[in-house]
DNA sequence: TTGTAAGCGTTATCAG
DNA sequence: CTGATAACGCTTACAA
């Protein structure tokens, strides 16, 4: 009885004699099978070239070990260093990790959280906190364990694994400010869409207040995420009579095109004006001036989420919220006023 | 006998007093059940929460609607773009896109390409040519259509869309050549493992044969992928005694690596040395001076992917190979000599 | 240590 | 148009 297309567990149990319980024991518990037995079992599988069928073992198992990333974006890197770093922990733990982004637009994530759930993800990371609860509820339902990442909401009971994206932005501004900046733009990303940017403008803002400005006289520019979308926001700001010189970007992304269109209008940076990022990805430094930024550590949050999710799911130890230090980078596009 | 945890549609089937076939084609072939039946299930299904179990259905159906696409890296963006088309592409289709990285190990790959057809994938997409044949034969053992891209050969039977590395490097180089430079090098990826890196080597040797020159007299600097490797490089190639007037790079991510060290090297570029990059990445425009380099279609070769892929699966078309064409992008960082 | 057999949640064939 | 029912390939009590 052997089969015409890829082999089963039966073909393997057939060509090896055994029962497909002790393939099946060979495959997972290796170490409860008798030496002998385990050698026939395992000439056979390569003889085949047997693999397992995920869909079936997910099935049957009622577990994946497998965990799904859902990022807002793929492109420019800014999350790329972190989930490499998760990947990586992921692995030494036997996970494998699924990502899926989403172009920063809730109704895909909802889809894609779904479609990871329903591929049997044991547990998800997702991005920042900001999303319907009727998601949360749903995950629950589900039973699928969330962790947070990318932001860090002391007040929130999710556990999460990131950085207090206001207090990192605010620490920034106060820098400029004391700097003697007094004409202070922010480019950013959708607040309403993405709670990170939102902390971050809120941390401009608060920096304002604190040091006696008055936050309305912010010039904010809400845009699209993209080098383009930076540098056009960039070139409104650089319009208007009278020109910020202290001008804060929501990411690194947007910083870069900022830079890109300073050139481009003759400006010089940081002399006719100064240009801070967020992020700290590799970009910054390569950017010309090289970038000054906030430096967030995507290498130790990506780790240690993946440690925590791991050992969450191995040992049901519960996932403590996790909050990690950011810290200002100075480099070129900053000086005092 | 409602099931206490996750709802399955045998629960759906019951909540709605039809049978588990009906649910099944409800979500299936909807205009294969009465109007009033079809609404009744959906009602339950709205209830009950419930969404199909997709190791289930991809045992059941013994197809998955999911293409995999493996890729060297995800970092620096290098296929981000491509990507993001061709996933774009792929759900228009219906289609769902699962993406793994290799950080350029064949081993890594070889492992992703058997968890992807694990898993179920109806297709893959890789990344050019070059692998152990054992692969290409377990991959059709397995059934599994495989489109090969970043690459195209003429001479290889394989479907691939992609363009003609050797050529375009070729092309460049020549234009180099013809702009007076004679001391040329290049910057590479590792030849060994990445048939992209060696064809475009070796259309920098053609292109100096071809001029008449003798391509022993190549500085070529092998090494790793990433910004510091390409900044590394480049300092060795200016410690030569008889400096190189233009570097070629392998790839964008190398080249402004190569930037940024000479501005370390307080060189100028591109009076004091020309440096050219392949991509022409989003990076490539806001490096500084902007980047010469050779311009690869990753949008439309993203698009047509999935476009063949998914006629593939759906209609059953063969996956014609295509070449596409690539152009050279003038920017700052390349005078004559 | 190994085998038997009952699921796991769908799809799909075949009758009705 | 709808319902039984047999797969699909694997894991896991439970027995031997």
């Amino acid at each position: 009885m052997t089969s015409q297309s890829t082999p089963t567990l039966q073909d393997v149990a057939d060509a090896a004699n055994v029962s497909t319980a002790t393939v099946s024991r060979c495959l997972n518990f290796p170490d409860k099978v008798a030496p002998e037995t385990r050698q026939k079992v395992q000439d056979a599988i390569a003889v085949l070239g047997y693999s397992p069928n995920f869909g079936a073992r997910a099935m049957a198992a009622r577990r994946t070990n497998t965990i799904g990333a859902i990022i807002p974006t793929m492109e420019n890197a800014i999350f790329a260093r972190g989930l490499e770093a998760f990947q990586k922990e992921l692995r030494k733990h036997g996970f494998t990790m699924l990502v899926a982004s989403t172009g920063y637009q809730p109704k895909v994530e909802e889809e894609q959280i779904r479609s990871l759930v329903a591929r049997g993800a044991d547990a998800l990371l997702l991005i920042g906190y900001q999303r319907d609860p009727e998601v949360y509820r749903f995950l629950e339902a589900q039973g699928v364990p969330v962790l947070l990442t990318w932001a860090f909401d002391p007040v929130s009971a999710r556990p999460s694994i990131g950085f207090d994206n206001k207090a990192a932005m605010q620490e920034m501004a106060g820098k400029v400010i004391a700097m003697g900046h007094r004409k202070l733009a922010l480019i950013s990303a959708d607040t309403g869409l993405n709670d990170r940017a939102a902390a971050r403008y809120d941390g401009v803002l608060r920096a304002m207040s604190i040091a006696g400005l008055d936050p309305a006289q912010l010039y904010f520019e809400e845009t699209a995420y993209g080098i383009e979308e930076g540098a056009a926001a960039f070139d409104r700001l650089m319009a208007l009579p009278d020109r910020p010189t202290a001008v804060f970007c929501g990411n690194d992304v947007l910083a870069v095109g900022a830079l890109r269109q300073a050139r481009a209008l003759g400006l010089c940076v940081p002399q006719d004006v100064s240009v801070i990022g967020f992020d700290d990805i590799e970009l910054a430094q390569v950017a010309y001036p090289a970038l000054t930024t906030v430096h967030v550590p995507h290498h130790e949050m990506g780790r240690r989420a993946g440690q925590a999710l791991a050992r969450h799911l191995r040992d049901g130890e519960p996932m403590v919220p996790m909050q990690l230090r950011t810290r200002i980078i100075l480099r070129d596009t900053l000086i005092p006023v």
